[in-house]
DNA sequence: CATAAATGACACCTCGGGGTATTATTAAGC
DNA sequence: GCTTAATAATACCCCGAGGTGTCATTTATG
């Protein structure tokens, strides 16, 4: 029972991306990700195919491929690494899952929520990963010192 | 894709007990409160009786049957309903999804999620079912008029 | 041009949240 | 005390997010 929280898919693409913005310039490739991300391998050569379909990297095949980061980390924000990914659950809804709610106005969760979804979606909106760069966790990994511990 | 929002279960918890709030003393009958809620008939019978096992509402077996909400609306806030279901989702956790994160102070998302989820965690645990009762969906539901279009 | 090292494509598996079916139990009321 | 109308218990089913396995393709380099 959960739930209110990140689908792994999108917290995978968090990671991901703020991994690879410790160095804009650089080729990533699968395995090093993999080492340092915690991310189940397959899943993740998976996501990257699949990641490097949107605006925000590209991928390079062959011998010396890889990833890299496709557009300046200023403009790239943790709202826009949902949109490629396909999470718009911040999509602002009735606050009791009714499809059709007949009380937009009347009901007093539907104002509260709105507010809150805004506040969260502010946050989103506003971090880029060029600050994420500075002080986000990724900015501490260096390839053989993993700072976090797995499971 | 989605997610961030709230579970199934614990969107039909918000309903019936909000539900339910229209009349503390009232005994309301799975049957009824189907009817109004469109929560499957059967998912919902398991929910009441799981919900009956908590604080909040409890069961009378029996011909005339049903259920009804144990403490006062005052007493009873969306949070605790979360609770009732198991949903702790709400647990400031890494943003990025690591168990145990070892920047618990420089990652600017740490401070910033934190942010976000006790304002988040506030509001439920501010709004509880008589204010609900006043001004929630189902303070306009009568028996057989309903007001939330099917699917 | 053969090999190796990278990504791409595609099919499959797993598990748990959500949902269903069936039978048992409780208690009112004639 | 039989019937009826309610809840309780239990076992099962389904589907999609998350995860895995295998083979194909691309390209650098000796």
């Amino acid at each position: 029972m959960s739930f209110m929280n990140f689908s792994k898919t999108t917290e995978y693409a968090f990671r991901i991306l703020s991994y690879m913005a410790m160095d804009e310039r650089k080729l990533y490739i699968s395995r090093d990700i993999h080492k340092d991300l915690q991310i189940p391998f397959r899943y993740l050569r998976k996501q990257l195919t699949s990641l490097s379909k949107s605006e925000l990297i590209h991928s390079v095949q062959g011998k010396n491929g890889g990833y890299m980061i496709s557009k300046p980390l200023e403009n790239i924000s943790l709202l826009d690494i949902m949109d490629a990914v396909g999470d718009n659950s911040l999509e602002s809804s009735c606050f009791f899952g009714f499809q059709t709610c007949a009380l937009k106005e009347k009901c007093t969760m539907h104002t509260k929520w709105a507010l809150v979804l805004k506040s969260i979606k502010d946050v989103l909106t506003t971090t880029s990963l060029s600050e994420l760069k500075e002080s986000g966790p990724h900015s501490f990994i260096s390839n053989n010192n993993l700072l976090f511990t797995k499971n």
